[in-house]
RNA sequence: GCUCCCGUCAUCUAGCGGUCUAGGAUACCGGCCUUUCAAGCCGGCGGCGCGGGUUCGAAUCCCGUCGGGAGCACCA
């Protein structure tokens, strides 16, 4: 399905808002985390929903804090979790670049637009010089905004600060009175006071833009028609409302945007509408607090390590904020993408609870089907040292036959390593608790009784070694907790492992039968024979 | 300090004036099953922040209050 063309036909009809256009859009600087990716699912989401196009866009005009890796790490996580964009880095789209370090042109000529049309203002002061300002009007109880020094600077005034050296910031003129109503598909109308809105920055005194300038821009450029981003960003809204006028203010038949595109070089939306809005809930920890690494595992990539399926993060993270009917839980890709919309998203702060997430996840690691499962749980193993780099036919045969074993008893893949990675290894890792609990009393004699008739047991089946163990229990008149218990911790080294003659059943009965022997020597004798 | 947002079990959430002695899920506790660990099944614990209104009737509407969060940057 195209995503680009209808754009154009439907600029032509001016009815813009039947084909979405939504952004995912963040700064390249640490990992996407799960709130981020709540965030690039939703507007996904919705733009599969109603046909439209996912567009994103890489917001790394802070050169400082972008970094390539983390580029990466974004695209790899997005790419994980299945969300394709259909435009942005690696496929294009008829609106780049779609990395802002490559679109300084276009704000540069927007900003000084800006300026000449009056819309903008420079300011000289010094970084020092507003934090004093700052400072002195919180202690004077005033707001901590820019209180417009700098907005009606003569020319004289001007040139004589830069006669100083000075450079100035290019800053947006606000209203003084009125309201500003923003329109929010979770929240409602949402009123601020102009009054309260100070004039702000957009093009720092070194040249670049800042962020509101840039993605203000941006989302205009680009067509977008919906906004759906964190709930932080609400009150950064105004700014941005205003600036949007701005840049569609039409002069002799053209916007002032359509202006800067032109000089610029660049290709932009042919009909830019006011975007809509939709802020997210934030997405807290378990204590309440902003996300961060304090928390554990936030990052996609680290779900993704510790064996969390693509499909379960994808359900968990839409019910991260969006509910249904308040009942169903399990949703597949398809059926989110039928059911999503931002009306059913809910305004209150939600708590990123792992319990809930791992146990999602376990129940589709049970519906998985076993081949799948096996396939899932190699990359994994070989991540845990369990298996080897190049996987052997042998070993993918093993982790074929113990697959089913480990199936129920696991919520994350990670976990399956330490469940069965003793039938991968060479020699057995002993767990001394379990040594101690289990190889004592009359597990000598268990263990004997064991391996002679595990060496003889025909046919090397879950079924014989069943009724050879109960063989061996019934001979010494022990229940099966006393004569499954050694074996296991002389087989597995552990306490637990999964159901013993199935196990067994899958390894050699030579490997089984010498583990025993070998484990023979670790019993503790009782004092008195 | 100011502005905005939010407030149902520990956690996520349903609830849009009567069907709510508030429903589901996770976690937790108990039972069954049982060779360990799980899974599964059954049962249990547990909540409308508070105070006023409005109304025959309020978790639902209004006001206040308290609490939490975000923003007020030449960061995004």
């Amino acid at each position: 399905m195209s995503v680009v063309t209808p754009v154009r036909e439907v600029a032509a009809m001016s009815t813009p808002t039947h084909v979405p256009r939504v952004r995912f859009c963040p700064a390249p600087s640490g990992w996407l985390h799960v709130g981020g990716a709540r965030t690039a699912l939703y507007n996904w989401l919705h733009a599969r929903r109603r046909g439209g196009a996912f567009v994103f866009r890489v917001e790394d005009t802070d050169a400082q804090r972008a970094t390539d890796e983390s580029m990466r790490g974004m695209i790899d996580a997005l790419s994980f979790l299945g969300l394709t964009w259909d435009e942005g880095p690696q496929v294009g789209g008829p609106f780049g670049p779609y990395r802002q370090s490559e679109r300084q042109a276009l704000y540069t000529a927007a900003a000084d637009l800006l300026l000449a049309s009056g819309a903008a203002y420079e300011a000289f002061e010094t970084p020092d010089e507003l934090r004093e300002q700052r400072e002195a009007a919180q202690a004077a109880g005033r707001p901590p905004g820019y209180a417009g020094g700098h907005r009606d600077l003569t020319d004289a005034q001007r040139a004589a600060f830069r006669a100083q050296g000075r450079q100035p910031v290019l800053r947006l003129r606000t209203p003084d009175t009125g309201t500003v109503e923003i329109d929010d598909e979770v929240r409602g109308t949402v009123t601020f006071d102009w009054s309260e809105i100070a004039d702000f920055v957009i093009r720092r005194a070194d040249g670049t833009a800042t962020y509101v300038l840039a993605n203000t821009v941006d989302d205009l450029a680009m067509g977008i028609t919906l906004i759906a981003r964190g709930e932080d960003l609400l009150s950064a809204t105004p700014r941005q409302v205003l600036l949007i006028s701005r840049l569609l203010a039409v002069e002799d038949g053209t916007s002032l945007l359509a202006r800067a595109l032109a000089s610029a070089g660049l290709d932009g939306a042919p009909a830019p509408a006011r975007p809509g809005y939709a802020h997210l809930p934030l997405l807290v920890g378990d204590d309440r607090k902003p996300l961060s690494k304090r928390h554990g595992s936030v990052a996609i990539d680290e779900l993704r390590r510790q064996g969390f399926l693509p499909e379960t993060l994808v359900n968990f993270l839409a019910l991260c904020g969006w509910s249904y009917d308040g009942v169903t839980e399990r949703f597949t890709v398809d059926e989110l993408v039928e059911r999503f919309s931002f009306d059913r998203v809910g305004r209150n702060p939600a708590a990123f609870d792992t319990d809930k997430l791992r146990s999602m996840n376990g129940d589709r690691i049970r519906d998985l089907p076993v081949a799948e499962l096996a396939a899932r749980l190699e990359p994994n193993l070989v991540d845990a040292g369990v298996l080897p780099a190049a996987v052997t036919a042998d070993e993918r045969a093993l982790l074929a036959a113990l697959t089913p074993l480990v199936q129920e008893r696991i919520q994350t893949l990670a976990e399956a390593v330490d469940l069965i990675g003793f039938c991968f290894a060479d020699e057995v890792a002993y767990d001394e608790q379990a040594v101690r609990k289990h190889l004592k009393g009359r597990a000598g004699e268990v263990l004997d009784a064991a391996a002679v008739a595990l060496a003889e047991v025909e046919p090397w089946s879950d079924g014989a070694i069943m009724r050879a163990l109960d063989g061996v229990a019934e001979d010494l008149g022990l229940g099966r907790g006393k004569t499954f218990q050694p074996v296991r911790v002389a087989v597995a080294g552990s306490a637990v492992s999964p159901p013993l003659p199935e196990t067994l059943a899958v390894l050699d009965r030579a490997t089984v039968v010498d583990r025993i022997r070998a484990a023979r020597p670790l019993v503790a004798e009782p004092q008195q024979a």
